[in-house]
RNA sequence: CGGGGCGUAGCGCAGCCUGGUAGCGCACCUGGUUCGGGACCAGGGGGUCGGAGGUUCAAAUCCUCUCGCCCCGACCA
């Protein structure tokens, strides 16, 4: 039996991505433990470690969210249809997904109300009476929520009837303001994606066959999965002066003109855990990045006699000690694993590195260092760990970006045609395919009719699409996406 | 929502064709020995076979309906 038959027989073993990548990822989600299946069809329970992922993208995002002046709010969950249906778009694109509420109590309500789906609604009548002159704008609100869409295919984070996610939602005096708010979003978040998370993506404009419903113009953020496939891991969007009409909300400019406000708004989700999982995982496990990692590493204890056992617990409470405060440290002091155990079982859930803490170590009053990206093993003295380990993390976190950014880069390919589009996904090759676009919607729906790609975006940064620039058109990125 | 597949112990599966009172591996519990890449021995606990109905002396097994999940497509963060 060859090795990957014999460890066949672990429970924890996961299906090999090359194998079938959506069981690698169905396996890898639950075995980590980061997310399992609930009573409720199409929603999902997020376990500790996953939801200490996404307590620490919180953290960080939320931040910058303050950084560029956006203050928390919370809105309410249900929303009256009355509101809801003021935006024709809006509520066309949502009415398939939204579930309703019919009853409080034991009475049948007169008015349903939506469990909301996003919440430009409830916000757009609120904005409405909270703003009256030039002197209240802009407004600059964000709301971390969960919110609901009746979805009919669920994947664990990537598409789940709840999902957790931060809408920001902005009304400014002037279309221009608003517009430089949607991309210094947009650059927030891919800022906080490629450094947090270290998941390099493609920045860049909806098509207007892929944009929000109700939005004037969607920006995105595009990252590439390990089997080829795009994933939307964030949006921004130019509301323009949509729902400030139907919701009409007006201020008095300086002239005393009555005036709509010009709005926008801008979210990521629990689906950046998909995200960060089928961008780092590999045939072991998850991969995580330190900067978001619930357990930035691991101690594992290892003893043969009982007096190798109370030197190194207290080898293991200096340690501990030493690196109070400054890494996320997790100590295995049990029992009834051994070593390699931990060792598989660490890696399976993506601790970027693993202390190994032995008689031989104590001795030399050091530890076993061994990264998880590249599984590169260095011994460190106890006296430099707290400046090492920190400088360690930060080189994992540094590789991971590098080898995404790498994969990601030898899976774009620039063609000189629809058909060559075409062609190329229906020759099975996946990654994203930049092509010049004559911004027809024709040139867009024959991709997706015949190769099954959709227009990802137009980006903005065309350093590396030099050759695709031309004045009568538009460089646009196609792909396969989640 | 269309096509395909699967529901048997916590997980992975066998048993179903050819009905006869449910089994294996891992996990779990107890005791002991172990521990530098998934330890070993001994003993033990756990299942209305997804659900409902039917056929039969007898159903995990045959029939009907139903629910759920997975994969591939159409729609979405």
């Amino acid at each position: 039996m060859s090795e990957s038959q014999t460890r066949k027989q672990f429970v924890e073993d996961l299906t090999d991505q090359s194998d079938d990548f959506s069981r690698w990822y169905n396996e890898v989600v639950r075995k980590a433990q980061l997310a399992d299946y609930s009573p409720v069809r199409g929603s999902m329970v997020i376990r500790p470690y996953g939801y200490g992922l996404w307590e620490n993208m919180q953290r960080l995002l939320d931040r910058r969210i303050k950084e560029t002046g956006h203050q928390n709010a919370y809105f309410p969950l249900l929303i009256p249809e009355s509101l809801l249906q003021l935006e024709a778009d809006h509520v066309e694109g949502f009415a398939p997904e939204c579930a309703w509420v019919t009853e409080g109590g034991r009475e049948k309500l007169e008015e349903r109300f939506a469990i909301r789906p996003t919440s430009e609604a409830i916000i757009g009548h609120m904005y409405s009476r909270w703003i009256e002159s030039y002197r209240d704008l802009p407004v600059l609100i964000n709301q971390w929520a969960n919110v609901m869409r009746w979805e009919k295919v669920t994947r664990l984070f990537l598409r789940t009837s709840e999902f957790l996610w931060q809408e920001g939602h902005t009304a400014h005096a002037t279309q221009a303001e608003a517009r430089e708010e949607v991309l210094r979003m947009l650059e927030v978040y891919r800022d906080f994606v490629e450094n947090e998370l270290a998941i390099p993506v493609y920045a860049g404009q909806k098509s207007d066959a892929e944009r929000f419903a109700g939005a004037q113009d969607t920006f995105t953020i595009e990252a590439l999965m390990k089997d080829g496939k795009a994933l939307q891991a964030g949006t921004s969007h130019d509301l323009g002066q949509h729902f400030a009409k139907v919701f009409d909300i007006t201020y008095q400019d300086e002239s005393g003109q009555r005036q709509h406000v010009w709005q926008t708004s801008w979210g990521v989700s629990t689906r950046l855990i998909g995200a960060l999982v089928m961008t780092h995982g590999d045939d072991q496990g998850l991969r995580l990045p330190p900067q978001v990692a619930p357990i930035q590493a691991v101690v594992v204890p290892i003893w043969r006699k009982a007096e190798d056992r109370s030197a190194v617990t207290e080898f293991v409470a200096k340690l501990r000690e030493t690196l109070a405060g400054k890494v996320r440290l997790h100590v295995d002091d049990r029992d009834q694993h051994s070593p390699g155990w931990k060792y598989n079982e660490y890696e399976m859930r993506g601790v970027p590195v693993r202390l190994e803490v032995g008689p031989k170590d104590v001795a030399q009053q050091a530890i076993m260092s061994v990264r998880r990206d590249t599984r590169g093993k260095e011994s460190i003295p106890l006296a430099s760990i707290a400046e090492r380990l920190p400088a360690l993390l930060s080189e994992v976190q540094a590789s991971l970006l590098q080898q995404a950014r790498d994969f990601r880069d030898a899976q774009t390919v620039l063609l000189d045609s629809k058909e060559a589009v075409i062609a190329h996904f229906n020759e099975g090759k996946r990654g994203f395919a930049a092509v010049a676009w004559d911004g027809s919607a024709a040139f867009e729906a024959e991709i997706k009719e015949k190769a099954g790609a959709t227009l990802r975006c137009m980006p903005s940064d065309l350093s590396r699409f030099g050759s695709l620039v031309r004045p009568e058109s538009r460089v646009a990125l196609f792909a396969r996406a989640y």
